[in-house]
DNA sequence: TGAAATGTTGGGGCG
DNA sequence: ACGCCCCAACATTTC
């Protein structure tokens, strides 16, 4: 073949890119593309942290394939009629893309591939973004996993796995199209950015794996679940938008246990884990893509949930007067990032203490979340909520200050977010109502944590019919 | 990838 | 010395 076209989607890279290689093994001419598209970037869900992240790997993208000999092209608009378009100009023969797995992006694919079969271009979707995608794990009858356990016994008993894929060693220089710069700020697309997030591109994706490699990784299995230490690898917003491979990540953390001992070697199969976990939740979603519209367990949709939006505010802004939770959220707005173990706990609390609807919870962390993913956060949200598959069942509730002193025994992320609580050192920052003088300026408890667990027990024997 | 309520046990204080 | 009680500490059950 003579000319194709490789869109690049969420595989922000030239390592290790199904996509690129594979386009770059079979014609002789590639033109790189990306498509910002307007339904993405309107959608209720999308947020600045996320859309900065975006255009800083759009940047990084572009310097890598010009160091290769060629030139990254921009649209924006309609992402299927941007496409049709730019096979037009180019010529191409047919366009190689990474698959995606979320409802809207498998639509759009249906969509441009009818589109491009009519003016006679191929489409060609590679498997890139995962190992196993979610119909090659499925149970012995041939149906989908929906419990984790035995998801992950499959995933690992599958054989062999997919290797890297070569980086081209040069791209052969494209034509002189027309491409639109790319935005110097997420404020140009309508998202101004008030914060200060993890840097994106494939060169910091590249770092994020080698310092994760050579530090946490180690001591992942004992370190994980303490916000306070930099005991997790960062790599969320990596992953989402490819700005590294999932295979490089894996054969990272293998050669990392290979080369030492026990205990690194048990931190390599936890991290593994949550891998796994990531592909579990990615498989749910595209078997079952219902979840991102009501419970996995469709008789939780009769959850009468409380619509209180005062409540909602506290617990966006940081200000329920629980330390764990509040210093959490205001991470979360700070960052764009939250640490896995109070993902848990705030989501846990949005649902079963404030009694609100997870998929308010859900929205919110997606419009701020830089690595804002509806697999995994929808997964994560359902699990917290217990509507979900092998999902904590309705009676495992959090209580927030023991998972506070639990996971950060010292206070010391609480102090990290909160400075009204500087004056209660130590562990005593967990509790401040206990001393409310020297908690100066910071709310008492909005709700009453054991006074919640027993409504929320009830609220969901209201649904079950007493069993 | 819980927590609270309830049950059991055993050491020590005390009359 | 003995029985009684208290209550950690741990185990089990329940949600």
């Amino acid at each position: 073949m003579k000319r194709a076209i490789c869109w690049f989607r969420r595989d922000l890279r030239v390592a290790d890119n199904a996509a690129l290689s594979i386009a770059a093994r079979q014609a002789e001419q590639i033109f790189p593309l990306f498509i910002l598209d307007d339904e993405i970037l309107a959608a209720p869900d999308m947020g600045a942290a996320r859309v900065s992240f975006l255009l800083e790997s759009l940047r990084n993208l572009q310097n890598s394939l010009r160091a290769l000999g060629s030139t990254l092209a921009i649209r924006r608009g309609n992402a299927v009629e941007e496409l049709a378009r730019f096979c037009q100009e180019t010529q191409a023969e047919a366009v190689f893309a990474g698959r995606n797995y979320e409802p809207f992006c498998v639509q759009r694919d249906q969509r441009v591939d009818a589109r491009l079969n009519a003016i006679g271009v191929g489409f060609e979707l590679v498997k890139d973004a995962v190992i196993w995608e979610e119909r090659e794990v499925l149970t012995r009858a041939g149906q989908p996993f929906s419990v984790f356990t035995p998801y992950a016994k499959a995933w690992h008993a599958k054989k062999p796995r997919p290797a890297a894929f070569p980086r081209p060693k040069s791209l052969s220089k494209p034509l002189p199209l027309a491409s639109c710069p790319i935005p110097e700020t997420s404020a140009e697309l309508g998202y101004p950015l008030k914060q200060a997030i993890p840097a994106g591109g494939e060169d910091s994706g590249a770092k994020a794996l080698t310092s994760f490699l050579a530090q946490a990784a180690a001591s992942y299995a004992n370190q994980r679940d303490f916000p306070a230490l930099a005991g997790t690898s960062r790599l969320s917003p990596h992953l989402h938008f490819g700005t590294i491979g999932i295979r490089s990540v894996l054969a990272g953390v293998e050669r990392m246990a290979r080369s030492a001992g026990d205990t690194a070697k048990q931190s390599a199969a936890v991290f593994i884990n949550e891998l796994v976990w990531r592909e579990f939740y990615l498989q749910i979603l595209a078997n079952y893509p219902r979840v991102l519209n009501g419970c996995f367990r469709s008789e939780y949709d009769a959850l009468p949930w409380r619509e209180d939006k005062s409540l909602f505010q506290a617990w966006c802004a940081g200000q329920t007067g629980f330390p764990i939770v509040d210093a959490a959220m205001r991470c979360l707005n700070a960052t764009g990032w939250m640490h896995n173990r109070l993902r848990m706990i705030v989501s846990m609390f949005l649902a079963k203490d404030l009694l609100l609807p997870w998929q308010w919870g859900e929205r919110y962390f997606m419009q701020q979340l830089v690595d804002g993913d509806h697999a995994a956060n929808n997964g994560g949200w359902q699990w917290s909520a217990g509507t979900g598959t092998d999902a904590a069942p309705y009676f495992r509730i959090f209580n927030p200050t023991t998972q506070g002193e639990k996971f950060d025994p010292e206070g010391a992320f609480i102090h990290q977010w909160l400075p009204e609580l500087e004056a209660l050192p130590g562990p005593a920052a967990h509790r401040p109502w206990d001393q409310p003088m020297l908690a100066r300026k910071y709310p008492a408890p909005i709700v009453d944590h054991a006074q919640q667990r027993i409504a929320c027990l009830a609220l969901f024997q209201s649904v079950r019919g007493g069993h």
